[in-house]
DNA sequence: ACTCTATTTAGTTATTATTCTAATTAGAAT
DNA sequence: ATTCTAATTAGAATAATAACTAAATAGAGT
């Protein structure tokens, strides 16, 4: 359940992108939802391939919930992978 | 074209296994279809996504065409992401 | 020029991803 | 208990991936 769908998280440019977003701190799917010109349901669909793939996970905090990023899986690779390509271009 | 393509052309465990074959040296198309129970045609489509992101570079050698890992990019990339990983499991 | 072998392209089919709108659920807060 | 808001699930449509077989191409070598 680990491996092979990290792969597959980090391929869609959005779900790099909030990878990249929460790495400055936790954020609500609503706020995350206001970054992007995408229906919310469509973003819920991405934090769910990034929970699956163990990258993020969901905190409540009162009315909103909050996605942290996994850090010790994901800051890692993440910080590397861009790191070693230069800074993610697009999107 | 490369940056998006990369992270494509890596989120398919044949394609990851492709890399991890070249980095020990140049293969043959064929020598690497040897390797896995899928077709030619099959394989030659994962080279050309891998092509395309600059992954790897063909070069003919007599009768047979020699891939290449493209080091500059992928050696780094590769070691990197699957070390962070632990060795890559599936496939 | 012909032939042989290695590899790719064409064309097709099946599966998986991505997105949307509409409806539902989960909790919070009155 | 009801209402309000945030977020997810359902269901459907479209697009993109991945695989196959059969046919075509590219050079090498005779």
């Amino acid at each position: 359940m680990l491996n092979s769908d990290v792969y597959k998280a980090i391929a869609h440019p959005v779900r790099r992108d909030i990878l990249k977003r929460l790495r400055a701190g936790p954020q609500s799917a609503g706020d995350l939802a206001a970054a992007y010109e995408m229906s919310k349901p469509s973003l819920s669909a991405h934090f769910t391939v990034l929970k699956e793939a163990d990258l993020i996970y969901a905190k409540r905090s009162g009315n909103h919930i909050y996605y942290h990023l996994n850090v010790s899986v994901a800051e890692d690779i993440l910080s590397a992978i861009m790191d070693l390509f230069g800074i993610d271009k697009e999107r």
